[in-house]
DNA sequence: ACCAATAATGTAATCGATTTCATTTATATA
DNA sequence: TATATAAATGAAATCGATTACATTATTGGT
């Protein structure tokens, strides 16, 4: 309570150094000699001393603060993709804030000013409708990486999964197994570039084998959707015999509604999904689906933002990461 | 790029008055002539003036940051909670740093100096081994509330769900249902209070109703820890006829792996959940369980740690949220 | 042993706000 | 109208680090 917290003064004073040295010993050790730096170093530690973050930014224009924008309802799999990057980012020395934009864009600009505010060195975006984000960027962009989904109208570098080969990836295996009539409920392809993506990937495996697209709807990426769908499903008359969903909890809610009403999974349609969250290996059947690497997207994430905050005026290329296909209960042979 | 953000300097000359006067028109609007405060809004505008946080924090020695401490590997439960969380936070300033301590007593340390170093006004601990991180307070405590689980051995306020009592609750179900030999999955006892306190309301529950505990196990709250178990139960000789599992995650991996060996819920062995994750409501069966309030949990302990923050030498009152019992498919009467 | 070059350290300005204290202006009272 | 009081504003110190620049100490070469 009472117990003042001691200063970069106090340890020079006790050190017998100016606080310049104190502050090299902390930031640049090399320009110490020997002896000093470990007459610093003592002092530090019998005073207890604590760097003060809010000054060392103030001069320095520098937090040590990543900003991640996190859209209205964030799946399992991004928050996954969060505690990897938050994992990555206190290792180098970084923290990072969380913010839910909510899709508002009043919100969205108000987050951009982080940066100004110096509360933040860069930005990591979540998802979400990228395409509001974008409008409200004006004049150059500050240090920003999108995560998950592309962003690249405005130029911002993104990492994200290989959606269109993935969606071919699945499709295919659907193919494999003699699958003719495939659905698909596609995510919200108006703003989520993934969508579009894993669209144009399904398409493009049927094509490729001369098939026809059966049935594809647009939905959000969450379990409602996929209640909606099975209910859309169970209107049709002639039925896909598979249907390949956005994600995991689509799939799921899609599974779940059709167990509801008494249809039976593979057995009456096969089902796959994208991202493989946790339940979808424990899900009854379980999900097939792609696996995203959700470490490695965490890790590019980090190293390229702080690169370009390291970097303003370099761009960073985007990156395309492989997913791989899981093959487990949801699907079988037609 | 080459633009020069505005200080609040650049505001005052702008305004014909002094920077001290601009201060007050952000912070204490009401002490300035009606007259003055338009002219400095007038100039805010123009000038795009945003305030330098850093230097705020400085002065004022305020940051307007809450830390998040999360354990090592938060549930789908802790997101939800933690997500609430920031919403009311940001509607009320502040924002949230989020730092996965990994249950290690090192990084726990230099955690609470998040406080010290002027980086955050209070912590949040979500979860965890809450043993360990109190042995690392010395000194006098920061503003600090615990989430979802007890901290009280030194004295830390804490929000959580009635955990005693919800597992009463979810007991005494089973009970009426019929069944007598009713199984336990707790949590890990040794770190977790919510572990030992929902085994205690299960065991006041059977105690109250006369029937001996049949079977308890201790296991971390995962998914795994349900398979685990799951190979248990099948060894039993005498089976329970209801199992009580210390969260979803544990019930649905339990149910998981008794699906894959042909077992059948609830006919062979009702379950029970505790938390609400969204995939309750979805799995196959559907799952009874207990619902937790995460978002007055949130609300409660945001506000009590800004209560805390604000009148430091006040101690905030512990609170226990009730607990809803939610009936679905996974138990049925014996 | 002397001087140039380099390494180590110190001095003081600086970052951009808040806040104390002093001063000026407006309002109320006699 | 003069004066006491309150309200509004300004001047300047302050928060605690970093860093440009100045100065001193050390090293190496002859």
């Amino acid at each position: 309570m009472s117990k003042i917290v001691p200063t970069i003064r106090d340890v020079s004073i006790r050190a017998g150094v100016s606080s310049a040295t104190v502050s090299r010993a902390l930031s640049q050790p090399h320009l110490l000699r020997k002896k000093t730096l470990k007459r610093v170093e003592q002092a530090i530690e019998d005073t207890g001393y604590i760097v003060n973050e809010a000054a060392r930014s103030l001069r320095s224009k520098k937090t040590g603060i990543l900003l991640a924008m996190i859209s209205a309802t964030p799946s399992q799999f991004f928050s996954k993709v969060l505690l990897g990057v938050e994992k990555i980012a206190s290792k180098l020395g970084y923290g990072i804030l969380i913010a839910n934009t909510q899709d508002d864009a009043a919100k969205i600009k108000q987050l951009y000013s982080y940066i100004q505010k110096n509360r933040a060195d860069g930005i990591l975006i979540f998802g979400g409708k990228q395409d509001i984000m974008q409008n409200e960027v004006v004049g150059p962009l500050p240090p920003i990486i999108a995560v998950n989904e592309k962003a690249d109208s405005k130029g911002i570098p993104f990492v994200t999964v290989d959606n269109f080969q993935s969606a071919k990836t699945v499709t295919r295996h659907l193919f494999e197994l003699g699958h003719r009539q495939i659905g698909h409920i596609a995510g919200p392809t108006e703003y989520a570039s993934s969508s579009i993506e894993r669209r144009d990937g399904f398409l493009n495996a049927l094509n490729g084998a001369g098939v026809e697209p059966f049935w594809i709807l647009n939905r959000d990426f969450n379990i409602e959707s996929g209640f909606n769908a099975a209910e859309e499903w169970m209107k049709l008359d002639l039925k896909p015999t598979a249907v390949f969903c956005s994600c995991d909890e689509v799939a799921l809610g899609f599974i779940s509604k059709l167990h509801l009403y008494g249809f039976r999974i593979p057995e009456d349609v096969s089902v796959v999904g994208f991202d493989d969250i946790p339940f979808a290996e424990i899900s009854t059947p379980p999900l097939t689906t792609i696996c995203q690497p959700h470490i490695e997207i965490g890790t590019h994430a980090v190293n390229m933002l702080l690169e370009q905050i390291r970097q303003p005026e370099i761009r960073q290329d985007s990156i395309h990461l492989p997913g791989s296909l899981i093959i487990r209960g949801s699907t079988k042979p037609l």
